[in-house]
DNA sequence: CATCCGTGGCA
DNA sequence: TTGCCAAGGAT
């Protein structure tokens, strides 16, 4: 009987699977549930890379689901910070209650799609990784890696049934775990969306689209539409060692967020350039920053010896504005007001 | 199905 | 420098 694409890809991953700090090695016991809910949320849409430092401090300061359980919401948002997509750090801080207020981890992917922050893609994640269950696993690398193997030329996002069909059409009934990840690890580092390593791939033999010679073009992607400039300002203001810090409403960009009071600027518009309260501004420079559909030019205006303005928000040291938890556009701003 | 939601690395 | 891209989810 033939070697499934499947197994070759097992033989790849008992062989090169990528050493994680989430991770069990191929073969042995699934890692506890709340590591494999933690790193899967945080790896949403973000890096290896990126995520790494925030898993270890996570893990180090709460160690397991009934200890996030009981932290602050405020407390998860700062840890949160630098990281991106903040709905998932409150997301993040409901399902540890769910999942306490339950007692354990659900195990079926049905059961897990129920909690707040986890979609198809990470409930069938964490079932097969953390409970062995067979399911269908599909993220970009999966897409990718699949439209590859079977030359499927509709462009995303229609292409995504038929995507799941052909991924589910491949996934085993036993390992699925091992599976998704080995889908996932051949996606990043061989599979790549540029000059895919080809000569490298346990699947090669198999693939429709290195057959017909360039399987860099699949998968075929929908134009991306062009980002809008908003323009906006935000203000530094000190007073006796301390900066002025407000909480961003709690939807929206940076939604939640402790931050440095600005004009009101969003996706959709500029701000209205007027400070939240009258005095001597100085420009400390502009920031530049893209989001996902819109960038922004930011300027940062600086007010020393600065009143209390109108409206909440707090006075907070400026020796440990590290540990304030300040979105990255806003640490940039507060970076800027500072070195002038 | 489309839109909103971050950030950093890389070619 | 600019655009692309990454272990997506909620609405």
């Amino acid at each position: 009987m033939a070697a499934t694409v499947s197994d070759n890809l097992l033989d790849w991953y008992d062989a090169h699977a990528r050493e994680l700090p989430w991770r069990a090695k191929p073969g042995t016991p699934s890692p506890e549930p709340y590591r494999v809910w933690l790193s899967e949320v945080m790896l949403q849409q973000t890096t290896v890379a990126a995520v790494k430092p925030y898993f270890e401090a996570f893990l180090a300061r709460w160690p397991n689901v009934e200890a996030l359980a009981s932290a602050p919401e405020e407390d998860v948002m700062a840890a949160w910070a630098g990281l991106g997509y903040y709905s998932r750090a409150r997301n993040l801080v409901k399902c540890a209650r769910a999942v306490a207020e339950l007692g354990h981890f659900p195990e079926t992917e049905s059961d897990l799609r129920r909690l707040p922050g986890l979609g198809a893609y990470t409930a069938a994640a964490i079932a097969a990784i953390a409970f062995e269950k067979r399911a269908v696993v599909v993220d970009a690398n999966v897409e990718r890696v699949v439209a590859r193997l079977f030359a499927i030329e509709e462009p995303l996002p229609a292409a995504r049934k038929a995507i799941r069909i052909a991924a589910d059409a491949i996934t085993p009934d036993m390992r699925a775990g091992d599976f998704a990840q080995a889908m996932m690890d051949l996606g990043a580092t061989i599979c790549t969306a540029r000059d895919p390593r080809c000569l490298l791939c346990p699947l090669s033999n198999a693939c429709k689209a290195r057959a017909e010679g360039d399987p860099g073009r699949l998968p075929v992607k929908a134009p991306k539409k062009a980002k809008p400039l908003r323009q906006g300002q935000t203000y530094w203001m000190e007073n006796d060692g301390a900066v002025w810090l407000v909480r961003r409403p709690g939807t929206g960009i940076l939604g939640g967020m402790r931050a440095l009071p600005d004009d009101g600027w969003n996706a959709r518009s500029s701000g209205s350039m007027q400070a939240p309260s009258p005095g001597i501004w100085e420009s400390a420079g502009v920031v530049r920053h893209t989001f996902t559909h819109f960038s922004l030019e930011l300027t940062v205006l600086t007010s020393l010896g600065a009143s209390q303005p109108d409206g909440q928000g707090e006075w907070w040291p400026i020796d440990s504005l590290d540990e304030a938890g300040l979105p990255t556009l806003f640490a940039k701003a507060a970076r800027l007001a500072q070195s002038g």
